[in-house]
DNA sequence: TTGTTTACCGAACATTCGGTCAGTTGACAA
DNA sequence: TTGTCAACTGACCGAATGTTCGGTAAACAA
């Protein structure tokens, strides 16, 4: 049996994953139908052809990128810490979460936040997404039954707008400037959940 | 001196306006960089070459629609409201009217949003896109310095975070069902300025 | 009916696209 | 030194891209 040997021989180069990383940040650059295999290649320092060896084509890219993204949500949401206790501290719980995933995998997040489904990839890819966004609808929907948020706001309106605050995170953080995934999901709470007026 | 007539004669069909908003829709469900001219012309009932007897070219159609967006935006900063009085009110100005354009210019502003530079015609929405975000930045540091706004969290961060919110309207406003823009608005405004949390 | 204006078609264009393939290069182990 | 394996090159393919151009069809005015 061949196991995959991490100091293995031949040439050293590039490997499938620094490839998809690599691939990941030109995407988010230049949008995915905005880049060429061509711009792939330079941004790798390598030819065309070679990104072959690493990767089945560019479709395959963008699948494995928005998997990484979407396998981090759902690990939240079979995390027992959403299922139990009241409503609101699990919105809270589920909101810190998602800024700590959005943070640490930021280049997949804002690669998987801009797929319009262009093809089935990103059909599959929005359907995932879909299904991670009822599991936070529904516990909107339970935080407003239980009057932990306010009553006079349609829940599904909230789940929207809330999340996305979180998601436009990824138009402009920057993990080497500015704060950390836990100092910026505590402002991110403290406004969402308390407002942004002085004395309230 | 010829003035355009209304009712001119030959042949009708489309013309320059009904071409671009078709064009913006098409854009703005496959992205501007995954919609061939040939998306276009299917979309439009005619052949491809027949866009270019309205139209000089594919970007120039971008172009046209970007600044459809960003003359609304500064229509904006320009107005005697967004110059006297608090600045909490001021703010609260620029927010209400920022949703009414969004939702008003709803596809302009959607393709605006999804920019990322990769032209020359690009890059000049970008940078005018980023005057009127400094404009509202100053306006959230004034609000910060009057004391309108709570003094424990960064106005840049403050900025970024309430204009993520606005701007997540295009990722689901439908026109048809669903909230007017000035319900929109007075949700949002409840929303950020007051909190989620019931109480408070 | 004729002339003018506008809208459009169909064929062709140069270029770029994602992808293939046979062969070469370089690092390590034996 | 030789063999092996992975990384890579360069030439190439068919299809799709944005755009051009000469000619045509339809609506109106005279």
């Amino acid at each position: 049996m061949v196991t995959r040997n991490p100091a293995r021989p031949g040439r050293r180069g590039h490997d499938p994953e620094s490839v998809l990383s690599i691939a990941v940040s030109v995407f988010n650059e230049r949008g995915y139908d905005g880049t060429s295999m061509e711009d792939l290649a330079r941004a790798l320092g390598v030819t065309k052809s070679a990104i072959y060896h690493h990767v089945p084509g560019k479709e395959q890219l963008l699948a494995r990128a928005l998997d990484r993204a979407l396998d981090g949500l759902f690990e939240m949401v079979t995390d027992p810490r959403a299922a139990s206790g009241p409503a609101i501290d699990r919105l809270e719980w589920v909101v810190r979460q998602s800024v700590r995933i959005l943070v640490g995998r930021l280049p997949y997040v804002t690669l998987l936040l801009r797929v319009r489904g262009n093809s089935v990839t990103e059909q599959a890819a929005l359907e995932r997404r879909r299904e991670f966004d009822r599991f936070v609808s529904h516990l909107v929907k339970e935080a407003a039954a239980e009057g932990g948020i306010r009553a006079d706001v349609d829940p599904a309106l909230v789940t929207r707008l809330l999340f996305g605050t979180i998601n436009s995170i990824t138009e402009w953080y920057q993990p080497s400037r500015g704060a950390s995934a836990d100092d910026l999901a505590d402002t991110l709470l403290t406004i969402t959940f308390d407002g942004l007026r002085s004395d309230a």
